[in-house]
DNA sequence: GTTGGCGGTCTCAAAAAGAGATCAGCGCTA
DNA sequence: TAGCGCTGATCTCTTTTTGAGACCGCCAAC
């Protein structure tokens, strides 16, 4: 599991495989992630080669991050896992509500 | 993603996917993870309901870990993404040297 | 009686993440 | 023309997480 790291990595994989989005409107569209972590994590996609970045000389410059094709090849299998977690996260809840009703 | 997080997570649950493992199998198994984030970890993933920990009263007392249905139900999608990982890490491996050569 | 494996816990240092201020350049408005 | 805000970052400071390693009681083997 390389490059996939970090909980940030998937959810901004998974924004960008609707569409190519700007800066700001990822830091709008991922709920509390800092600015810090998503400049950082925009960085690391790009360097592994699953994000591309390009600047727009408007005014003020804007820019814009997309998948790459081996981030769209990665969102198949990482579409199926959020799959998963959408169907169970509620057992996992369940769980942790009965390992913690055990454990009082 | 809930549940997942960590990078020792996953790890954790594909080994147990093989076959259980007591707490020292899984030491040796597992490369780099140190003993106190094993039995973090473990708790983490028992307190969830991926993973089942029963305690033999063996001398010593030997524990084991197994996946729960819940776990193994996550195994199938979390494998479709580790092959993935495992098909395309080299084209990781030539992105990231690409772009650090474009960096120099 | 010393050594070693078992499954952990405790402490302390290092690394990572979060919060918030700051930056330059330009458009807008007052 | 003086302020204000938007853009995509970066810098600093604090808090959280992780890693490294010592230590624990128990017992079996040597």
């Amino acid at each position: 599991m390389q490059g996939i790291n970090g909980k940030w990595s998937p959810l901004l994989v998974m924004a960008l495989a609707e569409k190519p989005y700007r800066f700001g409107e990822l830091r709008r569209l991922v709920p509390d992630i800092s600015q810090r972590m998503l400049t950082q994590t925009l960085h690391e996609l790009q360097r592994d080669g699953y994000v591309h970045r390009e600047v727009f000389p408007t005014k003020p410059p804007s820019v814009e991050y997309s998948l790459t094709d081996l981030g769209r090849s990665m969102f198949v299998p990482l579409y199926q896992l959020v799959q998963w977690a959408e169907l169970n996260h509620h057992a996992v809840r369940d769980a942790r509500a009965a390992f913690e009703a055990a454990h009082a």
